[in-house]
RNA sequence: GGGCCUGUGGCGGAAUGGCAGACGCAGCGGACUUAAAAUCCGCGACCGGGUCAUACCGGUGUGUGGGUUCAAGUCCCACCAGGCCCACCA
């Protein structure tokens, strides 16, 4: 069917123009014309419409392409320009995709839970599933008319009941699996690899005793059951409770989390910025509260190695791996003085154990609350308490703007296992609870923030790591010449010598003996360590000027040599001669990087780290550590179990309740969704403790077992129940909707398995093309494979992770102005007064133009409906596309579109006739403009393949502007063949997708271009018949020849020789080389 | 403080180690026009020589300083500047 054009609505005229506009100029006016015209047709005739498997129109020969963008939280603001730039990279590709003949999915929905919406309907004061959907409808509108070829049959939210039913479901699926480290190929080679399984499972390894009746021993935050039951028959009902729930892998327990008052709710590490929630910026605390958790930490070390097979960004894999932040050491088990109990730390230097003088313990940690409920130690307690009340009414930022140590001495003592020393622990805000076991064996001398600790409350610091210096400067007190080691006047060539030596690996080695002269010795008051050198405990030096002889020089020559050198490596330390001995005095730990140094002062009876490098050492007191059942080796990770409850209104209801004494069931698959109830009040409560929102529905909240759709089979129907009043944060919907988008409305499963195979494929990963922000590269694109993975390993989905290739796009700034003073200046308050020159209006001062993020202040945002307005939505499309790489953070600059714009009008002009409308069809092309073609299409699509818009374009442009000369200066003469406006029209559709429909509908096809073939490159017209060939001499263009393309290396040398200029040039030379490059360049190396 | 990324005309940017500045904006010149807009064509870094002025010739130019190479915007090292991420993680 052919539509014919219809006249722009209002022809653009101006005041004093006497001349009639072309009626068919491409205008905003004609561009909006066609371009709603189209988009209604695809509308109407559901072009983007891609079948499922089985059913009809389905093509099954197809190989299929999935790509996906990040869907929107749809904000009252609506879009903005950052939106649009990935839509339209993704948009680009898949219809590129569709006519190389692939299957495309390519969906759009919308991100409708969580804070944004709900923060936005409360500022308005309108119920958030009124403003949400309001947002969504306008959001589908302004998406629509960028011409987006998404599957809108496809389209959910995540607040659509049909949808979250399945969230909740995913929510059981976790609730009732757990980790099994057994049962997966290697996974003992691994050490810590496992699957989830089922809870049914778990069951039954503890009923065959093949697992101990006995808490998770990874679940940190349950207490083990003392005593232990002796077997899971003996195990009380209440037993078995805990030692089941302790293995689920979404688990109700109490954790340290980030508290925020003012939005009255917990918040995940990753919405925490700054020690501020990443919605409005309110200030969190630290909390330890309940609340339904992941154990997303049992997958830490499968979402670390799974990266590598991840074909994503090399700065996300970074950011995701150190936010997982594996590293290997040891724990070790520090009994306290005259107790039974003992502290367990995690150290990552278990080499310099020691050296461990005091220990650590987090304001959180459970010893601290004991000792202050215990008579034992009043005399510390008031101090104690006092702390531990002071730090926990500290924020988040307030802990981060004073980063002065602070700490108190609990008054009791642990014994160091290796040195058998007791030594006091401290409780410290430096010690975080989150972390390890949130206790510490502080180790001054070998560890910055110990140090500073040890300097400032006066604790021993012990060496038991010597660096290079220390040990040269044994070395040198054992054989220096006497008049050296006892005349103050070598101080400075002591300071060099140690310089050198540290700078030195040769020396290092050389100077490596003579440990055994050294001691030290701690000067807390002057503020460092200090190595004293006994000079009665150096040997007699048998042969003065032995250092210096090994070069063949005196050593005073030689020291007077290095004393010039310039001094390298450490440099925080002084060296002096006092009372006949020589002192250094180090200002710092010594930490190397991590395994720099020598073992000194390290020894019992049972084992000596003396002498041994640190890697060496940290084996050896591994094995001595299981050895003696002291501790074991062990792997930690920074990632933290996911905080999953929310304390708002806005999100999935859990499908969880309690009975009266509080313990919690499952609400069965069938009952679900557990709908969220309406709720007049959604107001969050600032308060110091968490109010749940739901709590107020009290219909709701209170009811009976079976109402709540409880199985039978787990508490009697009539028994009352309490259902969970928290709410699922954001990130829920988000973390499987790639999933469901493959099947939509599927109301039986959350995806049929025929559907997940086809578009998630067998591969390792599922979605071909994930777009969207780099923000999400720890928090959401995280979860969602924490979640796959979980599914995946249950047999709900074929592959193992959502997103095989992602990409982020840049982000889009603007211009802004800055004084002298680098204070902002609002854009609409500059004046450019000359080639890059500006100055504000006002006071007439010079500003500097600088790049920065959009803000109302800075009066620099862009509304996309405006400039869709001004230039129509494949102009945009063009303009966003062509700013720069997609990667690239980049400046929108609205002067700039219109070369866009008058490339598509170039581009109409040399296609359509602006007076009739009609096509201008030439009868016989040229060859230049043939050439020029098939250059383009050779261009275009490698460069859409890897998202290089912009010089995919330029290309385009080329091809017209090289159309557009042949065509002359006669507006009405053709250029282009029929085949030729074809070709043309399917290589820009991918961009330009209105423009280009027009001009095929126009050729006579009835059939959308959506689905039209490729256009083909013949290699034999891109090749060039003579091509350009620059002669240099040393690398400096001399001279420039036209020879024939494919002239052999010999003939092209011969060619250059035989150039007059560079044989005038070479005269007088010897010709030592000469680089052939075909159809490139003639280097030629003479003398 | 640590990690990663980026530095190219007035601006956005292009360039598998092989003629730096494609393409677009802004600017300048010209054609068309009574005039303007629109359109089309052309020019376009800096220094020196040369010339009435062009042409032309030589040299220097991709943040700075070194290095590798016949040849470096591109690879290596150090530094400077900007951006992003992490930030008491034992």
């Amino acid at each position: 069917m052919s539509i014919p054009i219809e006249p722009p609505s209002t022809p653009s005229t101006t005041p004093h123009s006497t001349t009639e506009q072309p009626r068919f100029r491409y205008t905003a006016a004609l561009a909006d014309d066609i371009e709603t015209r189209w988009q209604q047709e695809w509308d109407q005739r559901q072009t983007f419409r891609q079948p499922n498997p089985g059913e009809t129109g389905f093509d099954g020969t197809k190989p299929k392409f999935y790509c996906l963008d990040m869907f929107p939280y749809p904000s009252g603001a609506g879009l903005h320009v950052g939106h649009p730039e990935g839509y339209t990279a993704t948009d680009i590709l898949c219809r590129y995709k569709r006519m190389q003949g692939f299957n495309v999915l390519h969906p759009m929905g919308w991100d409708a839970f969580g804070l944004p919406a709900e923060q936005y309907a409360i500022q308005t004061g309108i119920h958030p599933a009124i403003t949400t959907r309001t947002a969504i409808d306008n959001f589908r509108r302004q998406l629509k008319r960028f011409g987006f070829s998404y599957d809108w049959s496809r389209e959910f939210g995540t607040i659509d009941p049909t949808y979250y039913k399945w969230t909740q479901w995913i929510f059981l699926q976790l609730y009732g699996a757990w980790m099994c480290e057994e049962g997966i190929e290697g996974s003992r080679d691994r050490g810590i690899e496992g699957r989830a399984r089922p809870i049914s499972e778990l069951l039954a390894k503890l009923e065959r005793g093949e697992i101990a009746a006995q808490v998770n021993p990874k679940a940190a935050e349950v207490k083990p059951l003392s005593p232990a039951p002796t077997s899971w028959a003996a195990a009380t009902a209440e037993e078995r409770r805990t030692i089941i729930d302790s293995y689920r892998l979404a688990y109700l327990g109490e954790q340290t989390v980030n508290w925020c008052p003012r939005l009255g709710t917990v918040l995940a590490n990753d919405e925490v910025i700054d020690g501020r929630s990443e919605r409005g910026g309110h200030p969190v605390l630290r909390k330890p509260l309940k609340q339904w958790t992941f154990r997303i930490t049992a997958y830490a070390e499968r979402l670390l190695g799974g990266l590598k097979k991840l074909d994503w960004p090399e700065s996300t894999k970074a950011m995701q791996s150190e936010w997982i932040g594996r590293s290997e050491g040891a724990e070790i088990e520090f009994e306290l003085e005259g107790e039974k109990a003992s502290i367990r730390v995690f150290t990552t230097r278990p080499d310099t154990v020691f050296g461990a003088t005091y220990m650590g313990v987090a304001p959180e940690h459970p010893l601290v609350s004991r000792i202050i409920a215990s008579p034992a130690a009043e005399t510390c307690v008031p101090a104690l308490r006092a702390y531990v009340d002071r730090t926990k009414s500290r924020s988040d930022i307030e802990r981060m703007e004073s980063k002065e140590k602070t700490g108190v001495f609990t008054g009791v003592y642990a014994i160091n296992p290796a040195t058998r020393q007791r030594i006091p622990v401290w409780v410290a805000d430096y010690v975080l609870m989150g972390y390890g076991h949130g206790a510490i064996m502080a180790v001054p001398a070998h560890d910055e923030r110990d140090f500073e600790f040890a300097v400032k409350f006066g604790l021993p610091i012990r060496d038991v790591v010597y660096p290079r210096v220390q040990l040269a400067m044994a070395h040198f007190a054992k054989y220096a010449p006497a008049e050296v080691r006892t005349n103050e006047r070598w101080t400075g060539v002591l300071a060099d010598f140690l310089g050198w030596i540290t700078s030195n690996n040769a020396g290092a080695e050389r100077f490596g003996e003579g440990l055994g002269v050294v001691t030290s010795r701690r000067h807390p008051p002057m503020g460092g360590t200090a190595v004293q050198i006994h000079s009665a405990e150096a040997p007699p030096i048998e042969r003065p000027g032995s250092i210096g002889e090994r070069r063949g020089v005196s050593s005073i020559q030689w020291l007077d040599a290095i004393a010039e050198m310039k001094f390298a490596g450490i440099d925080d330390f002084t060296a002096r001669f006092q009372h006949g001995r020589l002192f250094v005095t180090l200002g710092e730990a010594f930490v190397g990087a991590g395994n720099e140094g020598t073992l000194v002062n390290s020894a019992n009876d049972e084992v000596s780290l003396d002498g041994l490098h640190v890697d060496a050492a940290k084996t050896t007191i591994v094995d001595w550590l299981d050895r003696t059942k002291v501790g074991n080796k062990r792997v930690n990770y920074r990632l933290r179990d996911w905080t999953f409850s929310r304390q708002r209104y806005w999100g999935e209801p859990f499908p969880i309740v309690f009975d009266a004494h509080g313990n919690h069931y499952p609400v069965s698959d069938s009952a679900l969704p557990v709908v969220l109830p309406e709720l007049a009040d959604y107001a969050p409560v600032e308060s110091e403790d968490p109010m749940p929102l739901l709590a107020k529905a009290t219909m709701w909240m209170n009811t009976t077992a079976g109402a709540a759709g409880v199985s039978s089979a787990l508490l009697a129907p009539e028994a009352p129940v309490r259902r969970e009043s928290n709410t699922m944060p954001g990130s829920a919907g988000s973390s499987w909707y790639a999933i469901r988008y493959c099947d939509p409305k599927n109301d039986g499963r959350f995806v049929s398995k025929t559907a997940d195979r086809y578009w998630m494929g067998d591969g390792y990963a599922g979605v071909d093309q994930y777009m969207g922000g780099s923000e999400h590269a720890v928090g959401h694109l995280l979860y969602s494979r924490f979640w796959h993975m979980v599914l995946h390993d249950l047999g709900h989905v074929s592959t193992m992770e959502p997103f095989e290739r992602l990409f982020h796009q840049g982000l889009i700034t603007s211009f802004a102005y800055q004084r002298k003073d680098k204070t902002l200046v609002a854009t609409d308050l500059v004046e450019e007064t000359g080639e890059g020159k500006f100055v504000e209006r006002a006071t007439g001062q010079p500003v500097t133009q600088i790049v920065a993020k959009m803000s109302k202040s800075l009066k620099n945002v862009v509304n996309p409906d405006d400039i869709i307005n001004e230039f129509g939505a494949d102009t945009f499309r063009l303009y966003e596309m062509y700013m720069g790489p997609l990667e690239a953070t980049k400046p929108w600059n609205t002067r700039d579109i219109v070369g866009l714009q008058r490339f598509l009008q170039r581009l109409w002009r040399v296609t359509v006739n602006e007076q009739t409308g009609e096509l201008k069809i030439a009868t016989a092309g040229s060859e230049t403009v043939e050439r020029q073609m098939h250059k383009a299409i050779a261009k275009v699509g490698p460069d859409i393949e890897r998202m290089a818009f912009n010089t995919g374009i330029a290309a385009l442009i080329e091809f017209v502007n090289v159309a557009t000369k042949e065509a002359g200066e006669s507006a009405g003469s053709a250029s282009l063949t029929r085949d030729q406006i074809d070709r043309l029209a399917r290589i820009i559709a991918p961009f330009t997708p209105h423009i280009a429909e027009e001009l095929w509908r126009k050729l006579g096809n009835t059939e959308p271009i959506a689905y039209a073939s490729w256009p083909v490159a013949d290699p034999a017209m891109i090749a060039e018949e003579t091509v350009e060939i620059a002669v240099q001499i040393a690398g400096k263009v001399r001279a420039k020849l036209n020879v024939p393309a494919g002239m052999d290396e010999k003939t092209l040398e011969a060619a250059a020789m035989a150039d007059e200029k560079i044989k005038a040039m070479l005269e007088g030379k010897t010709v030592k080389k000469v680089i052939v490059v075909k159809g490139k360049l003639v280097n030629i190396v003479a003398v």
